[in-house]
DNA sequence: CGCCTTCTTGAAGGATCTCAAGAAGGGTGG
DNA sequence: CCACCCTTCTTGAGATCCTTCAAGAAGGCG
């Protein structure tokens, strides 16, 4: 049964992702800690959020990996999008609530349910809030767009290290023993699903990396071997994720009214 | 030489796309005419937006087709976004301007350049706009989310298909004895930089849809033979793309203050 | 212990690519 | 007005990356 508690600690992790883009005085943030939530547990490979529902809250994954599907006549299915832990899976709802694709956890999942009407009011009352959260969504499009190249214009093997790339550099993976480790705890039919492969085709690529001792995917957990390698092979350029925006380069368009 | 003038004619047709989706009070939609703005002539083949710039502005097209690219390691070009006549190609770039690609001319491009600093001042000072430029840069993020299951789940000529009924349906094409036509200047290399096939596959695609009495792309036009059965081959379904949606069910989240 | 999911590997087939060359069309300068 | 060039379109033939089908191994869970 969901509960409603103070969040502050999980939306917490919410705003400093904001936080880490885009300037909000203490009010603003204050705004976005005292947002009702209601946590939800989500068992793995199921759907939290069908499609073509009209939704009337959005969700803050608190723990696990959700993916968002698109689906093809056949039934073959494809990850649009991928989020972690801190991230608002379905941002975009808050001005579009009815959205044409799935959310479904890939692990066992733990949401935060934000209602329209508190993040509306919010926004409504903080401009730079409303900013903050545009500016969020837009990063989002743009991951979406490197996936479009990524899909369209790169063989098996530069997707998967360009995934793992991505995916190491918005987990902020950490070094350990010289390798850089992240828990990442998805299928090889996942994987296959975010990069328009098949699952036999993305066993063998992850062979390939491993033998060539670049990244090894094991255990739920992605270990890699030598990033400078990996991440020329996958041609990763980071810019987009607009990760490590310096204190000074933070955004904020709105005159500050505190 | 750009020059300043009133171009209410010109913002008028961006307006009426924001007022196809959102609710905007008199003086909102005033703000939106008044945004100084300055004409631009783009030579086709060329970019008018580099990748990696900080842009100082937004570019509303007022004639011919944008394309955004995205390139691999090896050049190989892929188009991520295409944008059209009335619509904002780098709305995105109000919360963040430094791109992460390249806004190129497809044809010959009439443009308005909008300094966001005015752009800013109007969303700053009515959050509905705000909203409504948010809610507009989601529609070419769902987009986007298209693009990745057509280039990731879909074979040529599905692919293809579903951007010629994607893009007819943006375009409004009108009936024309019986067929579906409308003016699509790009080559056949532009479509497979869209659908990440190469220009010989394009060819050879477009001529299946041809023979199969479909569709029909010569002479800068698209002409769409049976709608009702490109569009099944396509698995084309236009909900994502948000267009005719009913005036009760346009949105607006903040409170309207006249 | 047994089942179910996930991972792994082999072999054959197919969709798309690469390379190559010619045809068609539009613009420009002589 | 014609010749030429350059872009775009078209078609053929062989190569290749990835898929499909199949089956077994490994691992987690009741």
């Amino acid at each position: 049964m969901p509960f409603q508690t103070p969040h502050q600690p999980n939306l917490r992790r919410f705003l400093d992702r904001l936080l880490s883009r885009s300037v909000l005085s203490d009010r603003e943030q204050q705004a976005i800690l005292d947002l009702p939530a209601y946590v939800a547990q989500v068992p793995a490979n199921s759907d939290f959020v069908r499609m073509g529902e009209v939704v009337d809250h959005a969700c803050v994954i608190v723990e696990g990996i959700a993916g968002r599907f698109g689906q093809n006549a056949n039934g073959a299915r494809q990850i649009t999008a991928l989020h972690i832990a801190g991230e608002m899976a379905d941002l975009h709802s808050v001005v579009q609530p009815k959205g044409c694709s799935a959310l479904q956890a890939l692990s066992t999942l733990t949401i935060l349910r934000v209602p329209h009407r508190a993040l509306r009011a919010a926004a409504g009352r903080y401009p730079a809030v409303a900013e903050a959260l545009w500016r969020d969504s837009s990063v989002d499009a743009a991951i979406l767009s490197q996936w479009v190249v990524n899909v369209g214009r790169r063989d098996a093997r530069t997707r998967i290290a360009h995934l793992l790339c991505e995916m190491a550099t918005r987990y902020k993976a950490y070094r350990n023993e010289g390798d850089i480790v992240f828990e990442f705890p998805v299928t090889q039919a996942h994987l296959a699903d975010v990069t328009g492969l098949t699952p036999v085709h993305v066993n063998r690529t992850l062979k390939g990396l491993r033998e060539a001792g670049l990244a090894i995917m094991a255990d739920r957990m992605v270990r890699i071997l030598d990033w400078e390698e990996l991440a020329i092979l996958g041609e990763f350029e980071p810019a987009y994720l607009q990760t490590d925006i310096r204190p000074e380069e933070r955004l904020r368009i709105v005159r500050i009214v505190q």
